[in-house]
DNA sequence: CGAAAGGCTCTTTTT
DNA sequence: GAGCCTTTCG
């Protein structure tokens, strides 16, 4: 691509940005402002115009999609050479550099991942090890704690010289075992990752000196969510040349509660006094009413730089106030009106989003979807790499390829059941303790003393004799490990006689097919790379966005997404902002900027629904509005209440009172043939139940369902 | 040892 | 209302 192309398409403050290649930059992007095109732009003309290697380039980003998609778009840019970036997170960035450099600092290479569930065993360790009650001292809030203090780069020794509190001092106490049961089973979790690639480039100067050398630039997204151990990385890396260009927008802050901290920012300008600080205000996304609106609610922080945004897009429809009674009355409306979108808007379902603030709010949404029968991708819930048979099955892998990893051999060592309960393994966790050696060989000790009852001895032995035969089996390919593994294991057979076996061994199945794709390689290191994979990958793929479906996702979820359409349910004192940071100026602003972050993913239509009444955690609460929607100017909203209009969407059957009873056929609009299962009346209402051929069983709601009565026989 | 039953808690969750 | 943990019983 020549110079010019990569140029003209940008306006001044992107061609500032993209142009000025020499010492620190700060760029300060509002929503919409094109800043992934500047970030590629950059590395484009930085490569095509300066002459620099691909090589010598490295651009950070949070999230694995936020990667990949960076890599995509500079391979359309670049080509091939865009092969020799380092483009990747944070912690896969880390992990890479300290798999090849941690011995240095006596990591074993083939260092474990855990992640937060693994963390949260870990921890509950540590308690029973220091005679603590989980009861008294929740795990969650350690786990919070010690998190902190590594993301503020304080290894134990540095905590404890710092403890004012009580809690503080069981925090340090319980960090100390944490850090000495990870260590043991050669495992880090996320936030050593991070750590430990700080301290190797502080103690080993050479190591550090060759990374520093190598990447002359260094550009960093999403600046804003960084906490204080990544910036301290960024920081060193770019200690020799400080080519450091870092992207981000304050306003659209909601992580701080993982410790980012936006005072990195603020220090940015400060470690590099020569920085250059450039805006970009102008906006490609939303109408002009939808930016103001979202102005307006953003200015009520205090703790804050003021930002111009504007667009040249047309003012627009104003924004939709929506209240109702109860979340159902909620929850209909958003699908009637999407489909009225769709019909009467030239929207696709794929063109809206429903957004939330907790998870808890999809219920009540996906129950409308299905009912209708409108197509919907609900994005979060179980996590795949979370599901517990995804999670046993690595944990034999990890098992298999590190018998010192004592965290997955706790997993597994009585999954399927083998008659290894909590005694027994209380038993081996005291002797590993008491011998310093790891839990397998413990158990491998104590199956061969024959000290302990026959009958465990023999599960012991039994149990030790499959690991064994499986990690002689290495030579096989990851796929064909993992299906060795689950037969000889009893896993697979155990999986299937559960509920939701068919389902648990499907998602078995998938993984399996992540694992062939590492065929190719070398066994041993075609599994490091598999189990690497999936220890930094919180999720498979979102299905891709070609399908046509409506998205249901939490706030938090949406920031970097935009839709022609976006609905944002729950806007009441409570849900948003949530109750719990009613007592905190600082996280009420965070709160608002959820909010804000919100409304700017939209580009037409913007929809604030309330409800008067909400079912949350099983009992029914009212909560009054949002303090947010007073913030927005009148004069860019519409405001209607439900029941003042239409109580009801229109509904698909009038006219034709549809009477069903069970043993009918029917024929849906989505779901196509079934028969009708069950009837249950409801509120002025009929709840039925149908059978479908292909889709399953579906609860449908007789006057919103496009259902029609059919023959039998069909 | 393991299944079943009661009691407690419940925000967001990039890696 | 559900999931997780602990307790209890066979």
């Amino acid at each position: 691509m020549p110079q010019m192309d990569i140029l003209t398409p940008l306006n001044p403050a992107q061609r500032e940005a993209v142009e000025t290649v020499a010492g620190p930059m700060l760029i300060l992007a509002g929503p919409g402002s094109g800043k992934t095109r500047v970030i590629t732009h950059r590395v484009a003309y930085l490569i095509k115009t300066c002459g620099v290697k691909p090589h010598n380039i490295m651009a950070v980003t949070f999230t694995n999609k936020a990667a990949r998609e960076m890599g995509e778009r500079l391979e359309q840019l670049l080509g091939r050479t865009a092969g020799a970036l380092t483009v990747g997170t944070f912690h896969a960035i880390c992990a890479r550099i300290l798999r090849s450099e941690g011995e240095a600092m006596g990591l074993n290479p083939r260092f474990a991942i855990y992640d937060a569930d693994d963390q949260l065993n870990v921890i509950k360790q540590s308690l029973e090890e220091a005679n603590l009650d989980p009861k008294q001292y929740s795990p969650p809030a350690l786990q919070s704690a010690i998190s902190a203090a590594k993301s503020r780069l304080l290894t134990p020794e540095e905590y404890s010289q710092r403890t004012q509190s009580y809690f503080e001092e069981i925090v340090q106490r319980v960090y100390e075992r944490y850090q000495e049961l990870l260590r043991k089973s050669e495992a880090l979790d996320f936030d050593d990752l991070l750590l430990d690639t700080v301290q190797l480039f502080e103690n080993h100067a050479a190591v550090r000196d060759k990374y520093q050398s190598r990447y002359v630039h260094i550009l960093v997204d999403e600046f804003q969510d960084t906490n204080l151990a990544q910036y301290a990385l960024i920081r060193q890396l770019a200690g020799k040349y400080k080519n450091i260009c870092v992207v981000g927008d304050p306003d659209q802050s909601i992580y701080s509660w993982r410790f980012a901290d936006l005072r990195n920012i603020l220090s940015f300008e400060k470690d590099y006094p020569e920085a250059k600080v450039v805006m970009l205000e102008q906006n490609y996304r939303s109408t002009k009413t939808i930016l103001q609106a979202a102005s307006d609610i953003i200015s009520q922080n205090v703790r804050r730089k003021p930002k111009e945004l504007w667009t040249e897009n047309e003012a627009g429809s104003p924004v939709n106030v929506v209240e109702s009674y109860s979340q159902e009355e909620e929850s209909q409306f958003v699908v009637s009106e999407i489909e009225r979108l769709v019909n009467q808007k030239r929207l696709s379902f794929k063109d809206c989003a429903v957004m939330y603030r907790v998870n808890a709010q999809s219920r009540a949404l996906e129950e409308s979807f299905i009912r209708y029968g409108m197509p919907y991708r609900l994005i979060g819930g179980t996590r795949f790499y979370h599901r517990q048979e995804i999670k046993d099955v690595l944990a034999y892998l990890r098992l298999i390829r590190n018998p010192n990893d004592n965290l997955s051999l706790i997993r597994i060592i009585n999954v399927p059941g083998r008659g290894i309960g909590q005694g027994t393994l209380g038993r081996l966790q005291e002797r590993a303790r008491t011998q310093g050696v790891s839990l397998y060989q413990a158990l491998k000790d104590m199956a061969a003393e024959k000290v302990s009852p026959p009958r465990i001895a023999q599960s012991l032995a039994k149990f030790s004799a499959l690991i064994d035969e499986l990690a002689r089996s290495q030579e096989l390919s990851p796929a064909e490990l993992l299906d060795k593994l689950v037969e000889d294991s009893g896993y697979k057979e155990y999986i299937l006689s559960k509920e939701d076996g068919e389902e648990r061994w499907e998602n078995v199945r998938e993984l399996r097919n992540v694992a062939s794709e590492y065929n190719e390689l070398p066994p041993a290191e075609a599994l490091d790379a598999f189990l690497e994979k999936v220890s930094l990958v919180s999720d498979t793929d979102e299905l891709d966005g070609q399908i046509d479906m409506v998205t249901l996702i939490t706030l938090h979820q949406a920031k970097g997404l935009e839709f022609p359409a976006v609905f944002i349910v729950g806007m009441e004192e409570g849900i948003l902002p949530h109750r719990k940071s009613f007592d905190d100026p600082e996280e009420m602003e965070e709160e608002r900027r959820l909010c804000y972050v919100g409304i700017t993913r939209a580009k037409k239509h913007v929809y604030l629904l309330r409800s008067y009444r909400r079912s949350l955690f099983g009992s029914g609460i009212v909560n009054p509005p949002s303090r947010f929607m007073e913030d927005i100017s009148p004069n860019l909203l519409a405001t209607r209440g439900l029941w003042e209009t239409q109580t009801k969407p229109a509904a698909v059957n009038e006219g034709e009172a549809l009477e069903l009873t069970a043993g009918d056929c029917v024929y849906h609009n989505r779901f196509g043939n079934g028969v009708v299962v069950d009837c249950l009346p409801t509120l002025g209402d009929q709840e039925i139940i149908v059978a479908f051929e292909r889709a399953g069983t579906k609860k449908l709601l007789l006057s919103l369902a496009p259902l029609r009565k059919i023959e039998p026989g069909y």
